[in-house]
DNA sequence: TTCATTTCTTGATGTACATCAAGGCAGGGG
DNA sequence: CCCCTGCCTTGATGTACATCAAGAAATGAA
């Protein structure tokens, strides 16, 4: 249980690694994601302030996720021992539970513009700090396709 | 906190409704699930025997899913506040957001053909028990996608 | 500043899956 | 028992998004 600093770039979990940590994101911002087998990336999670990030695996057992910073960073690291002995926050964990089941909704319902146009409603802040291809990431679709979508907006106006 | 028995077709919860219980499945089978604004169905999940099914959201406020008897069952019903005043189990928590995390990881990267692979292997037992349109559902794919995809496999044999 | 790298855009083409339509089959209710 | 309804499949066509390619603009390092 103990603070770092992080630059951008810094890559703090790849995966297959074991028995990895738990952070809570004082400043800065991480990104958590996943590289399938044609070499996509897809982003899983950001995590700006106040965040906590984790690959949610048990002990000894490969985590699925690699973790980077995207912000010069300071975090808190804590291994999921630590966190669960302190009493875990059952409320936060809901609320993320929560978050992931509007994710998966959306995810099987909606197509791109209502990706885009959720993501900006419910992250107006992270979308000034990441790279939209990022975003796009995020969203499951290309670079390519949020710029049409995004274009299609402005037209509209 | 008590016993219930319903029957294939019975509706438990309805999108909207506020103060939803939880249902923990003894035998039989339900499946909770969204519906689009286009109508179309979406089942976010199957619950079988010992399984656990409810929205989670915070008291007071509505919840977003269906759900709905598949197969005759008996459940134990409670309110989500009975439930954490049992002491919530964190354990199970923690296995959901890996179940979860799972399945946007693969929305985000799989095509048919692997998200149906996957669920034979992860539910095997799920998979004779329901109509494959559900399946299909379920995977985020139409029923004639599903067809053509399992067309394929017993033809590679 | 200058050069290199990354990001974003735009166009042309490709493709996986959706949609629409129709027929065969099995199960359940009357 | 028969009929109706829901389920599954198969074919034809449509479409949203991916892929590929190239250039412009922004970013950052030396």
């Amino acid at each position: 249980m103990k603070q770092i600093t992080v630059i951008k770039g810094d890559i703090l979990q790849r995966k297959g690694d074991i028995n990895t940590k738990a952070y809570i994101v004082e400043s800065g911002l991480l990104r958590s994601y996943s590289i399938d087998d044609k070499g996509k990336e897809h982003i899983y999670m950001f995590g700006p302030e106040n965040w906590l990030v984790a690959d949610i695996c048990e002990s000894n057992t490969p985590c699925q996720l690699y973790i980077d910073v995207i912000e010069d960073a300071v975090l808190t690291v804590a291994s999921k021992e630590e966190l669960m002995e302190r009493g875990p926050d059952i409320d936060a964990l809901l609320r993320r539970l929560n978050t992931m089941q509007a994710r998966i909704i959306m995810l099987m319902s909606s197509n791109a513009l209502e990706r885009y146009e959720h993501f900006v409603q419910t992250y107006p802040n992270i979308i000034q700090r990441v790279p939209l291809k990022m975003i796009a990431s995020y969203l499951g679709i290309t670079p390519e396709a949020l710029s049409r979508v995004r274009h299609q907006l402005t037209q509209r106006k």
